[in-house]
DNA sequence: CAAAATGGAGAACCTTATTTCCGCCGACAC
DNA sequence: GTGTCGGCGGAAATAAGGTTCTCCATTTTG
């Protein structure tokens, strides 16, 4: 146990000084990784590459692709959380355009919806693909990935709340946490389904599921 | 193209006969299969097993495993679509207990989300642990062993509307299919989590959830 | 400049699914 | 009865992919 306060905090700042470089040199590396990962992605539709393609795109090393991430799954919880991020920052830009509490919750719900599609095209995103493997695997760190999106969610639905727009004990945090994962998931499973009649779900149903349930009271 | 009348009809007999043994040891197989499997699942609260495992505790061989089975996905699948079809049963039987439909409803919506929850002991299901991978790799496969817990639902719901207890232009199977997603895997996510003060999601709040929403109206 | 750290290339290693090869054995035909 | 055939156990061979290790050049640092 060394406490910060026996080392002089002059030779702190020099150790501090010289780690800067290394630092940045490191940040960039491991951004090259994301980028190339990024472009993999977009490029063949799916997020099941493999390291050493991503390895190869970013003409680095496997030793060094190693020494900047625990293992693939860093990489893959890193590409969430940003992805899950600008997510989160797109669905606060485009609700704040409303001024009604209940409008702005109606276009984060259907945007949030329309963002975790898996097909149109090759977005950014595709970040429900690899959430469920997450999920399983490191559900702490997906938590915290899950974070600012649900912020979103929390502080809109606080804002209804103020405005008396919601039930009684609706509980901002909670209820925003039920909202993401039923608006996320849903829309992974609504994709593909051709072959049956129904299926294709629209961002209108979703939200008016969210919104409203399905009693009569 | 050799139709079938063709063949005189006791030759067809004959070969129904002697190939009947022949399935009969087949399907026993594949069940030796299936139940270690379960027993393994069983055992390591995972359902990340080996096929190695599940042949050495069958007491099969890989050879065998390969001829009965397309590959790990099908057992799998298999698995999976017999759990569902087990959990369909058990709610049907459950909600025939009341005479509301909208209790039924609940009973169903409340069950359904404590059996897919990960941990209870070492429950016959878990199966919400391996949706995800399948969800992904056999989309079309997944539908159809999810189509006995649809029809329970459905039924319910096109009972509960039968009764006018549920918001116009609510579409039975559509809405089942959006219960379904959203109590299982909020069930799933809602587990082990106890760093957070909030997130032991209880079946009151899914149900609550599901039923009316957040908003006032 | 010499020592130490950094990072590139690839080989090596492991785990797992999947395939293949070999040979046994029981059913069934002749 | 004897020969053939399909199902199957046993184990080795293949394939992929993730992770680690070894060798070496380059850069940084003193």
């Amino acid at each position: 146990m060394t406490s910060p306060s026996e080392e002089p905090a002059w030779k702190q700042r020099a150790v501090e000084r010289s780690i800067q470089s290394a630092k940045a040199r490191a940040e960039q590396r491991v951004q090259r990784f994301l980028d190339a990962a990024q472009v993999i992605i977009a490029e063949k539709g799916s997020t099941d590459f493999t390291v050493q393609e991503v390895v190869d795109r970013s003409r680095q090393s496997l030793r060094s692709f190693y020494l900047h991430f625990d293992g693939k799954h860093e990489l893959l919880l890193a590409l969430y959380e940003d992805a899950l991020a600008r997510t989160a920052d797109q669905i606060r830009a485009a609700a704040s355009g409303q001024t009604d509490p209940l409008s702005r919750l109606q276009v984060a719900v259907e945007l949030l919806f329309e963002l975790s599609r898996p097909d149109p095209s090759a977005q950014r995103p595709l970040f429900t693909d690899f959430a469920p493997q997450l999920l399983v695997s490191h559900p702490a760190e997906v938590r915290t990935a899950h974070a600012p999106l649900l912020g979103v969610l929390t502080e809109l639905l606080a804002e209804a709340g103020d405005a008396k727009q919601l039930r009684k004990d609706v509980k901002p945090r909670r209820t925003a946490a039920l909202i993401m994962q039923t608006v996320m998931f849903n829309a992974q499973s609504s994709g593909d389904a051709d072959d049956e009649t129904a299926h294709p779900l629209t961002a209108g149903e979703i939200w008016t599921f969210c919104a409203h349930g399905f009693a009569k009271h």
